[in-house]
DNA sequence: GAGTGGTCTAGACCACTCG
DNA sequence: GAGTGGTCTAGACCACTCG
């Protein structure tokens, strides 16, 4: 069904770009070929042996050269199956200035979005999660983990966490959290988001389905109602091939205000 | 100078946890006794050849435990000099909802940071750059980029573009570039900030002094005069390891309001 | 069952560092 | 010059996919 392109591979002899070594010609050598278009968007390369005899080089270097381009984005291997060019992915931004989740955010720009959830229950909690949700000894801890995807693709995994009080029955929250808090009077006002880049590691990278060692976006978030008091703390690893956080920036000393404050 | 452990690895005969390929074992293992401090921060490991011997595995086995590892940050490998455990790095934080310049950022947290100019010219505008600043086809393109780093640890690289006609002479910027535009009246108020996660390629991270892979963030800002103008455009990528991007959000439909315009 | 990627070995040579 | 990591080979076997 997925057609392979033997062209390119047809000619012979190979040449490589010369210079540095012979795994990273090679590489250069099939990511030229995926951008002029001489292989295309899910079409199969030829298999790891084959390139190997092709190119006249040991089967070890071609897998060097791929395992690179894997970790790039630019080529997906499947066990057993072949190894295929990336299908090119669609970015999706979300605004950093603005408080809403993840379901209204996609919602409102119309995108197909779905959840398959991971564990949803009421567990004895960290001590990470007993300073940072400011937990009680008889307080348990509601945990809500999700896969979020569009369409197919993974786009991020979602891990909160909310005292027990505040979410007694975790099972209950059908698809937004916010909405769901919102209907008992808990909606958070206000959050920190706290943004750095991470490798992933095997267990994130087979949810999000990318090679081990992808780049991701992890996430932690904790927010808090008018009153002050913290409601929900979540960490969550987003691909990095196919999210962006967009934040508006202005100019000031003082912090931004809203509301009727100062 | 830097002293080996042995203790850990003078122990046998070794035993790896068990559960998947030998590599992942053996990555587990070593990642273990650097957690657990049996090789503290800064000490060698054995060499690849040695480890190969006392684990019973073949050098290749190594290497990919090893790799991993170094990937991950754990370890560092200096090529004809050893394998060694990675210092822990401390982070530093940047606040997203506020509009400024890396140095005076830093200069507030009392943090040395100094730069390594790669680049000060005036060049003829790529496409993207004549779209984004808007040039005339008389303008060309003032391009600054440089290194960013604390002490000796590169926390950046960061490449900005600006019309020609508001930097004519690239030279003069001497650290802070708002700071020099501020002199000329043309300090940006408003910027948009867009974020995304990306392995490093070969160029960054050897400015970075991270292996080739590593997660790190990649931030495009384009930033506005009063007027409405486009001013600036930097690219810049940020290791993964040493920096936060923290943000404050607030709920709310209607975008966050500064000044007096409603 | 044929073909694919995933892991692993033993061995070689090169490029670099360090005293 | 001795030791280290970096690259590369030829070959083997395993785990998975697909018709």
């Amino acid at each position: 069904m997925v057609e392979s392109s033997p062209n390119i591979f047809a000619e012979d002899p190979v040449v490589l770009p010369p210079g540095g070594p012979l795994y990273l010609q090679l590489k250069r050598w099939i990511e030229d070929a995926v951008h002029s278009g001489a292989i295309k968007p899910g079409e199969a390369l030829p298999s790891e042996r084959d390139l190997a005899i092709k190119v006249d080089v040991s089967r070890v270097t071609v897998r060097k050269a791929v395992q690179h381009l894997v970790r790039d984005g630019v080529l997906i291997q499947r066990h057993g199956s072949g190894t295929f060019v990336a299908l090119p992915h669609q970015r999706v931004e979300q605004s950093l200035s603005q408080l809403t989740s993840f379901t209204e955010d996609m919602a409102r720009r119309g995108m197909a979005v779905r959840s398959i959830w991971l564990d949803r229950g009421v567990y004895a909690p960290s001590p990470e999660e007993t300073i940072v949700l400011g937990l009680s000894s008889t307080e348990g801890v509601a945990r809500i983990s999700r896969l979020r995807l569009t369409g197919d693709t993974p786009l991020a995994v979602e891990r909160a966490s909310l005292s027990s009080r505040i979410l007694p029955d975790p099972e209950q929250v059908s698809s937004s959290l916010y909405t769901h808090l919102e209907k008992a009077g808990n909606r958070p006002v206000r959050a920190i988001q706290r943004i750095r880049a991470a490798n992933l590691g095997e267990d994130d990278a087979k949810l999000l389905d990318v090679a081990v060692g992808s780049a991701g976006l992890n996430i932690e978030r904790i927010s808090y109602l008018a009153s002050g008091r913290v409601i929900e703390f979540t960490r969550s690893i987003y691909r990095g091939d196919t999210y962006d956080f967009v934040a508006e920036l202005r100019l000031g000393d003082q912090p931004i205000l809203t509301g009727s404050q100062k």
